[in-house]
RNA sequence: UGCCCCUUAGCUCAACUGGCAGAGCGUCUGACUCUGGAUCAGAAGGUUCCAGGUUCGAAACCUGGAGGGGCAACCA
């Protein structure tokens, strides 16, 4: 490979995606340096859903594993009894899946409480951890700041055998929450805070939602992650930018527990989103709060919430691989993932006609009582599938409102008192007259269509520019459609003013539900959760929670680009 | 006022580790004319954060500075 044209490269689908961890594995592949496979992980907290930054990590982790043919294990990072539930593993072991994705091996850092404590026990044999038994804040006094140098308690020179005693009987919960901290011996002048006599293990009464209660002393996240690393085999932990000052506890850690080639940490740029919040402690908010449904609210950035939408893993997958692994941070546009999700659909799904906004229209010239069928291709000509449907056409038909203007600009493409349009898969049809109601409001269109025209061609010749979708009222079927937009108002959710919060910036129109929208027969007998593109409209799923064969509902997965839309905010 | 990291096109990333700064998305223009979508073709867009230095040659290496971010939770 290592003459490839830019050509063959780039027409190679599976070609992976080079960036500075993947070069690093592959390094260590050629060198054999951890005398191992490449291992990775994936380890989230159980106390919530997963998002799309998790999505990148898991894409990253699980794809390295894949694409090295290493392994990649899924870690339930559970340390914190007092946030962590049962049901949050269950939906982590479902979206992981769902994504595509089948972990090595499945494991809970709580099954490793019993190894991590013999691991401080060791460390209080070798002088390297103490119990202190100072309270929160004066730990935090002894700490220092970033500018000064902390100061040593006055437990921190207490005898191997006094720490010894103190961290059995701590094991044996015999002290009170908050009483006693096991921390490792370092350095309290240490120039990275980390470092400065970090706290290992704490006391914790409480019930975890996997030990129960027959466990309180509970490893701090700096003690168990890299040790649950190594205790895994895994080569290269793979985490966020935040946790860079961690790499050095880490390396301290699996050195003094004596694991030999222990595994390395490498942090990448963590993803952000714009119109959108990628933090389980906001979305938790609203969840609590009820600005959404649940955690799999279709507007909500959750691996649950976009399954829901209609988002297929291939185009998270996708993203996922487009938008690279960085050292540095950065917001991507929301834009970015939505031509994922189109690119992704467009390939895959059918057309059908559903007009959103019904307007009546009379084709006055076509015999009363008459139903025509008209033969629609399911796929466009560039699409490589093939298909097709029967259209009912008759005398009265809906349009979309928005594809009538009873004053139009220029370059408006579609029906206007005296203008001539083409009906998607059908009839060129002309208005001629407009009737409102009495408060003015246009109600109908009584139009005439044009007979020669059934293949949407003038046998004349002459050009008619727009092409409209439509449906024939009598055999339309009603349904809901629920159209969502982006959960925020602005790029960046947490630039509000003083005093407020991202709440504030929440998108009042995340969702406009339309309750009569009429949709194209053809589609009355597809399986619940089918997904289409409405033609000129966007993509859609029948919502697997709300649809009934009698009443279909509809997600509005992604608009589709709408160059009209420009032309308009252009004026 | 300490330690660590980052800064290349609007955005995300490249640049074979010192050899003519490129790609995708976005934007714009055009083609197609039964989706104002898609697709296809083309274009615009750069003082590589700044100032010095090393070098025949610097985005890369060195020094200084600026801007941004992380770290002083018994969260992860």
């Amino acid at each position: 490979m290592s003459h490839t044209t830019p050509d063959a490269a780039s027409s190679s689908p599976s070609a992976p995606r080079r960036d500075f961890i993947r070069d690093l594995v592959a390094e260590d592949v050629a060198s054999g340096h951890f005398g191992r496979g490449p291992a990775t992980r994936f380890p989230p907290e159980p106390n919530g859903f997963l998002h799309m930054g998790h999505a990148k990590s898991i894409c990253l982790n699980f794809g390295i594993a894949k694409e090295f043919g290493g392994t990649c294990n899924l870690r339930f990072d559970d340390t914190n009894p007092a946030t962590e539930d049962v049901k949050y593993v269950d939906a982590i072991q479902r979206d992981v899946q769902w994504l595509g994705f089948q972990w090595d091996g499945l494991y809970y850092a709580s099954d490793y409480f019993e190894r991590l404590y013999d691991i401080a026990e060791a460390l209080v044999l070798n002088g390297k951890a103490y119990v202190d038994s100072q309270n929160e804040d004066e730990i935090r006094a002894g700490r220092g700041t970033v500018t000064s140098a902390g100061t040593p308690g006055p437990y921190r020179d207490r005898s191997v055998a006094e720490n010894l005693d103190m961290l059995r009987r701590m094991r044996a919960g015999e002290f009170a929450d908050g009483t006693h901290v096991l921390r490792a011996k370092i350095d309290l002048a240490h120039p990275n805070m980390i470092m400065r006599d970090p706290l290992l293990l704490r006391i914790r009464h409480a019930h975890h939602y996997r030990r129960g209660t027959d466990w309180c002393i509970y490893p701090l996240y700096d003690f168990a992650h890299g040790l649950s690393d190594a205790i895994e085999g895994i080569t290269r932990s793979l985490c966020t930018l935040e946790f860079k000052d961690s790499r050095e506890i880490y390396d301290w850690l699996v050195k003094e527990a004596g694991f030999a080639n222990p595994p390395t940490q490498i942090e990448f740029a963590r993803l952000e989103l714009d119109y959108t919040i990628l933090s389980k402690r906001k979305l938790l908010r609203l969840v609590n709060e009820g600005h959404v449904t649940g955690w799999d609210d279709p507007r909500m950035p959750t691996i649950a919430g976009l399954r829901r939408r209609g988002v297929r893993p291939e185009a998270i997958r996708d993203f996922c691989e487009t938008i690279g692994v960085a050292r540095k941070d950065a917001r991507v546009e929301i834009a970015a993932f939505e031509h994922a999700v189109r690119n992704d659909l467009n390939m895959e799904v059918p057309r059908v006609l559903c007009v959103l906004n019904p307007l009546k229209v009379v084709l006055t010239n076509y015999p009363e009582g008459q139903v025509e069928d008209l033969d629609a291709p399911s796929f466009p000509h560039d699409v490589p599938k093939t298909g097709s449907r029967s259209m009912p056409f008759s005398r009265e038909l809906y349009v979309d409102r928005d594809d009538f203007m009873e004053d139009p600009p220029k370059k408006f493409y579609r029906l206007a008192p005296g203008k001539e349009v083409r009906l998607r898969f059908g009839y060129l049809i002309t208005c001629n007259e407009v009737v409102k109601n009495d408060a003015g409001e246009v109600i109908e269109l009584r139009c005439t269509y044009d007979p020669a025209t059934r293949s949407g061609q003038a046998p004349d010749g002459r050009k008619v520019q727009g092409t409209i979708h439509w449906v024939s009222a009598a055999q339309a079927l009603s349904c809901e459609v629920r159209l969502y937009d982006r959960l925020f108002a602005q790029p960046d959710p947490d630039a509000v003013p003083e005093g407020e919060d991202f709440i504030s910036a929440l998108n009042p129109q995340s969702l406009v539900v339309i309750s009569d929208a009429k949709i194209e027969p053809s589609v009355a007998n597809d399986p619940i959760g089918s997904r289409y593109q409405f033609e000129r409209t966007g993509y859609f799923m029948s919502e697997v929670e709300s649809s009934t064969p009698e009443k279909l509902v509809f997600n509005r997965i992604v608009g589709l680009r709408d160059s009209w839309a420009k032309e308009v905010k252009r004026g």
